[in-house]
DNA sequence: TTTCATGCTTGTAATTATTACATCTTCGTG
DNA sequence: CACGAAGATGTAATAATTACAAGCATGAAA
């Protein structure tokens, strides 16, 4: 929890109750989570927590590169404790996102492509899980 | 039009008003367009036109991968009428999204990682458009 | 050609994710 | 302790999408 706190001063922010419960929720819960399994995943402990500081802060936590952000299951962003790029599989059957083996593309060495800048790079694979699989065999194809 | 309604019937869909100038408005706009879009530009001609056939359409027509799909900007999904796999740039600044010559990453040719079936591959680079960086130059950084 | 069944389209209502905003609280400083 | 700014909260508003019931179109069967 002090390294959380530290995590949140070395940027210059303050460390309030609700940031640090934040920050540590997506440390120990490296499963890119939605807004909605944050606040459920916190509100038991801080009965006052409000959705509302959970987006501020996340939005927050972007600006200063704390966090990262994803979009891969289209309809609700996610958030990753990890900052260091790395590629994301999402399972459409069970909806898990998990991160893959880092599949290192060319693009995210250059700075530019045709004339663009690029600041991200997300690459986002999408099928069925391992577990899905195995689960499905003799099932429904 | 007589290709566009080829399209349609090659995949065993029946070719009515509206799918064929769904598809006919994805052919001509290669902006990958968010259903809002769609809906502006053929309400014009066809004023009974529902919100509701452009998702069902769009659904039906990802279905049977006549079309794909993106999730790129965040909020809203984007309709893309090139199926073959490319990569795509967002601009935070005027929001355009468009094709980039193809990255060709590890990944796509690879059926599996760790276990999990890979059907689809999105990679989405973000950052700022050669427009918007010309614009934008002695302006703010 | 009428009849009928089925698939397609429409409009409205409901849901879900997110943002806006006014108010209340907390916390460091003097 | 008093003040002021930053932070947190709750409610209302928006935006995207889905659910659903009802109407419409089309093509095969009679
Ligand atoms: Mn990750
Ligand atoms: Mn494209
Ligand atoms: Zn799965
Ligand atoms: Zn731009």
């Amino acid at each position: 929890m002090k390294l959380i706190q530290d995590k949140l001063e070395s940027k210059g922010l303050r460390s309030s109750q609700q940031r640090m419960k934040i920050l540590q929720y997506l440390d120990q819960h490296r499963t890119h989570p939605t807004v909605e399994e944050i606040y459920n995943g916190l509100v038991k402990e801080m009965p006052t927590l409000s959705r509302t500081t959970i987006y501020n802060t996340l939005q927050l936590f972007l600006e200063h590169a704390l966090i990262s952000g994803l979009t891969i299951s289209g309809s609700e962003s996610r958030f990753d404790f990890e900052t260091t790029p790395h590629s994301h599989f999402f399972c459409k059957e069970c909806g898990v996102v998990m991160d893959v083996e880092k599949v290192d593309c060319p693009c995210e060495n250059r700075g530019v492509i045709s004339g663009n800048r690029i600041d991200e790079v997300h690459l986002y694979l999408k099928g069925v899980c391992k577990n899905c699989l195995t689960k499905s065999k003799g099932g429904k194809k």
